[in-house]
DNA sequence: TAAAAATGTAAAGTTGACTTTGCATTAAGG
DNA sequence: CCTTAATGCAAAGTCAACTTTACATTTTTA
């Protein structure tokens, strides 16, 4: 799934391992994550949007997800 | 985890299995998540979330996740 | 430009999200 | 009442999220 994850990691100045820190994961699943390995869990998004002060859908993109239309 | 979902479930009158086909998972996950044996994905959250035409930060209470304070 | 820091990647293992089936109990309606 | 709808629960299986370790490549900086 496609995020704003390396983007806001690189404007905030911090390494993965820094954020994985913070958000108490390794630094293997922030690279998974920013090159869409797989999908973050419910906890982790909500740990990395509040890490950037922002909610889990301005981090998180979920226009092809279906559901809505 | 702790949610909204079976309250808004009743509210729009609708049963576990009319929600469960709404977001495309069997009626067995939303009784897990109404009885908090496992948390949702993040997708399924959106999708759930997106349903009651709500965000997922308003459907799923995550007070007890540590990372903000 | 040499050393250090940051990142990509990969393989094997654990655990949790979700399915499928199926049965038992409760609530609702004719 | 009697039936049907709705819900709770359980066991076994699949697959994805995440870990651990480890090595190779790129980027940074002294």
């Amino acid at each position: 799934m496609k995020s704003k994850i390396r983007k806001l990691r690189k404007q905030h100045r911090i390494s993965q391992e820094e954020l994985a820190l913070s958000v108490g994961v390794t630094r293997q699943t922030i690279t998974s994550l920013e090159c869409e390995k797989y999908t973050a869990s419910l906890v982790l998004a909500y740990k990395i949007a509040n890490f950037f002060n922002l909610t889990i859908e301005e981090v998180f993109d979920f226009s092809e997800v279906e559901g809505d239309n």
